[in-house]
DNA sequence: ATGAAAGCGCTAACAT
DNA sequence: ATGTTAGCGCTTTCAT
């Protein structure tokens, strides 16, 4: 059989070689600009390549090289409304310095993440960053080390081992609690994911210290620590809002999980601010546009993704950085219309 | 220098061959599931691989291959409410074929929409899934067809020389239209993205089908062309809010429009319905949690992602179908509370 | 300054 | 059933 006859027929460097009537290696030279090569031979290897049409062939590069300028991002769910400013960050990023970027969807599946991992490795992909489902599976770890690249965790903390971003859930959420505590509200309700993940531990660490200096009968704080999503936030604000006494202020601690929450409030018939308050704990278009609009932990989603590419090009580049670098990103409390004093 | 210094030191085909006493032929006849193995070969040979944890190096494989299993998908900004469904369903499919997607974003640039072609080329991808910033640029046209694999355009028609998804905005917009004309709306007004591109092309027509059968005092539908950014809504809508007499009615018709515009009423104080009514082009999670939620035209883009990489696979696998396929997605137009009555 | 040739890891054709 | 080998396109070392 014909090798490589679904690959077009696409000149190689032979052919440019030929048509300049010089050896391979003289193109080859010419394409990555040494200077050993005469002012004549150099317009005509130039010519050849342009008649021809010819680019050089990144597999073959990357055969010769162990290369492959590549670099894959691993996240849950690309809709999810803030992971599209980290990815748009990070693949500019990538791009100004000749990189590719590589997309995968894990959906917090362990058993694709694992799959995935296989995959990259086969794929000889320069780095990795990724927001895994686990910080404990060993297994998961073990994979991860095997891929043998930098990585760089999302918003995870496995920090003896991986270079991290992660983001202050926790001073962030403490602001929140500390805004409605303010306002009067003991009754405050934290929705967020497993506290056996970063993003949900942290927050729940903050909710608990802006409650620590009050009073114990005024320590009324209720955590829902079991998910993310929408979904989550709709069935645990409903449960939430039916019991008794219901709180008077929510947290949505998770990226997708305001919407649900509204939608729960919505269906009961209450009303922001003045029935009970809302802060969300991840700012997202919506929190902007509700009405009223929704106060929320806010933080750049551009920054996360731009950071963890520099720390990766900083080790691709070969800076041996000794230990695992962990940034952590801060987060400001944006105040809008949906928190209001609390009433009896 | 030593080859392939940086890309660890992984075992090759050539290790799990000496492992297992037997020639490379033999191990690659494993791997790939040919009969011609005895038993007992077979079993040192798969012995061999887990004791080493050997995997293929892809970059060899599609060397020799010269198929790469990886597609590209090009957008113009993942961060787009819409558009991480798309890549979410796309990435799935390619996926479970065994396929690699690689993410770029263009920001609606021509010049980087070149250099990405590029780039596509050089790595061999084995397929394409683009929106492109133009449907007439002779020079992006040929560059596309240089890469040399199939190609699939979204919501873009060069409909006689490539595979499309394509969106009934059309349809979608004149039922919105005709919604609006029904309330007793005529001071309607679309803002869309130009007319040189699909989506706003065909929101226009469908726009001006609904007023096709009035009566030409009637007839006063504007339309504003020009981009389907946020930030476009918002001046537009501001513009159009201070004339008189002023719009009655407003389409928001592009993905990311809808909040520019709702900030743009609600900052001159204007309410909807009762003082404008508004229907969405893109129906989103926004539309579907402000208050009133916001009437929308609405489509799947999961599906949109699927059938992209359908089409896709269909030609990878050599179906040769003749011509291009032109596949149109519909949209059905969901009711929600944002358009009333017109009142004077 | 340039040519010749080795070799990156793999698959398939060709022997045996 | 299995071993041997050519060759995919490229970069770099070694000659000259």
């Amino acid at each position: 059989m014909r090798i490589g006859s679904s690959m077009g027929d696409k000149p190689t460097i032979r052919n440019v070689a030929d048509t300049a009537s010089v050896a391979v290696g003289t193109v080859s030279r010419v394409l990555n600009g040494h200077k050993s090569v005469s002012i004549e031979v150099r317009r005509r290897v130039t010519e050849a390549i342009e008649a021809l049409e010819y680019e050089p062939n990144r597999v073959a590069q990357s055969m010769r090289l162990g290369v492959t300028r590549t670099v894959a991002l691993a996240v849950r769910d690309i809709s999810l409304p803030g992971f599209g400013f980290v990815v748009n960050a990070a693949e500019e990023m990538l791009r100004n310095d000749g990189y590719t970027l590589l997309l995968s969807i894990t959906n917090e599946q362990k058993d694709r993440e694992l799959q995935l991992l296989r995959i990259l490795y086969q794929s000889r992909v320069d780095a990795l960053i990724m927001a895994t489902s686990s910080e404990e599976d060993v297994e998961l770890c073990d994979q991860i080390e095997r891929v043998g690249v930098p990585v760089v965790l999302l918003d995870r903390d496995v920090s003896k081992k991986f270079d991290s971003i992660t983001i202050d859930h926790r001073g962030g959420t403490r602001k929140a609690t500390e805004l409605l505590i303010g306002l009067g509200h003991t009754r405050i309700a934290l929705l967020t994911g497993r506290s056996s993940l970063r993003p949900g531990r942290e927050r729940i660490a903050g909710f608990e210290e802006a409650f620590a200096g009050l009073p114990d009968r005024e320590r009324n704080g209720v955590v829902r620590a079991g998910g993310f999503s929408a979904d989550f936030g709709f069935r645990e604000t409903s449960a939430l809002l039916a019991s008794s006494p219901r709180p008077t202020a929510l947290i949505a601690g998770g990226m997708g999980m305001l919407s649900g929450m509204l939608q729960a409030i919505r269906s009961r018939g209450l009303k922001v601010p003045d029935d009970i308050s809302v802060v969300a704990g991840a700012d997202s278009e919506l929190a902007g546009l509700t009405d009223p609009e929704i106060t929320a932990v806010h933080w750049s989603g551009a920054d996360e993704g731009r950071l963890a590419v520099q720390l990766l090009l900083n080790r691709l580049r070969g800076f041996k950085e000794p230990a695992p670098q962990n940034i952590l990103l801060s987060t400001e409390l944006v105040i809008r219309g949906s928190c209001a004093p609390v009433r009896e």
